[in-house]
DNA sequence: GCGCATAGTCGACACACTGTCGAGTTTCTC
DNA sequence: GAGAAACTCGACAGTGTGTCGACTATGCGC
């Protein structure tokens, strides 16, 4: 594969040289790429098309990419900032606030409608492709993390009750956000009620004893 | 494709006659299917290796089945039934009744650890093979529509609080539950943390005027 | 201008897997 | 034991993948 690194151009102090022609043709790809996933699955996506997009023949894509799967991984590069952003206030924040959660899940939701496609290709094929399951891993890893921190913040100030372990619960959370919005047609339209369920899972005032006493019930 | 449905043999009054030979070739098809699946997911497994483990010809395979996934429909199809097992006392009661929650997820926990692989190759062929996105889809609904009419009657009793559509607030936990065990390691270790978490999203008590001074605050 | 390295391009090939066909063999049934 | 149905297989065609070696284009030092 072409190397994707940025090599520093000797810039020859005068004049900025333009894309090569190989930047272009690797461009084509990327977007021939975009623009086929937004039609359909990855799985229906073929090396012959994604040349044939960007004008070239199959055996030259191979000159840029070395399979359909290190595509994606070129484009999941991109969308790694994108779904973090937003989620900082909500992340860093303390106690129920909803208008940040609500904020930090509207942006995710507009980016699964933009690229719903891409994201669900990638997920299924993580298992089988170690890149895009370190990307997934990694994505995860990093909202689950901050989210069982503020978890355990809340709890300890006496925000939130106890319950599963933080990082369990941040897990939970994470996979529902993944599975509601892979599944929905409209992402943007689950928001509001996400925020509910989110906070319900966070912040619910399940006493324990009424709990206990309903447990202990038969059904 | 073979017929799968069991024609009434004309049953010669008098012997039973045993399983015919395509019967048992059938049937290790199946079992070598199984097999396979505990150790690889669906998309590294071959026909050829199908065949191999039945001992017969990969074209004799065509005979049985349609295609690998046709396999996976017809594993599937016994798995149907035990999916829904054990849900009834939860799905028909009333009311934050925990142990039949748990119970409930816990025979779901159980088909999950023994057959995972073939759940989720089966899921992420979904999109892509009709039959078992209509399994999938089926499966999903039965449960939404038990589950979102559970939600609406303890409503009307007054034992739940309002929140999103009952609709709504069943596909969210029927795609928390799939997310959270395919993505588990150990999907039974997630029950008591999933009957928590789900009876929060039902029952929590998060009084709206609480939650309204809540959202009032800035971050 | 020439020579040469590097970038870019392609057709042809080897391979893996899929699914079909027709011809063969076995097994039941009358 | 004849004929139908069940079963089996090798050979073939199709599709998609990835590699190779030869060929052309482009930039650069001289």
């Amino acid at each position: 594969m072409r190397d994707t690194v940025m090599v520093m151009t000797p810039a020859p102090a005068g004049r900025r040289r333009g894309p090569s022609k190989g930047d272009l043709r690797e461009k084509a790809i990327l977007d021939t790429a975009r623009e086929l996933l937004a039609r359909k699955p990855l799985a229906e996506i073929t090396i012959d098309e994604l040349a044939a997009g960007a004008e070239i023949s199959r055996s030259t894509f191979y000159f840029y990419f070395d399979s359909k799967l290190a595509v994606v991984v070129a484009l999941l590069h991109g969308l790694a900032d994108e779904l973090g952003r937003d989620a900082g206030p909500w992340l860093d924040g303390t106690g129920p606030d909803a208008p940040a959660l609500r904020r930090s899940l509207s942006a995710l939701a507009a980016i699964w409608r933009d690229q719903g496609r891409l994201i669900a290709g990638a997920l299924a094929a993580a298992p089988g492709c170690p890149p895009i399951a370190r990307w997934r891993a990694g994505l995860r890893e990093a909202h689950v993390d901050r989210l069982a921190a503020r978890i355990a913040r809340d709890r300890a100030a006496g925000l939130a009750p106890d319950g599963p372990a933080p990082r369990v619960l941040a897990e939970l959370i994470d996979d529902l956000r993944t599975a509601a919005f892979a599944a929905a047609t409209d992402p943007e339209a689950l928001v509001d009620d996400l925020v509910t369920v989110e906070l319900r899972m966070l912040y619910a005032d399940f006493p324990e004893t009424a709990l206990g006493r309903m447990i202990g019930q038969a059904p």
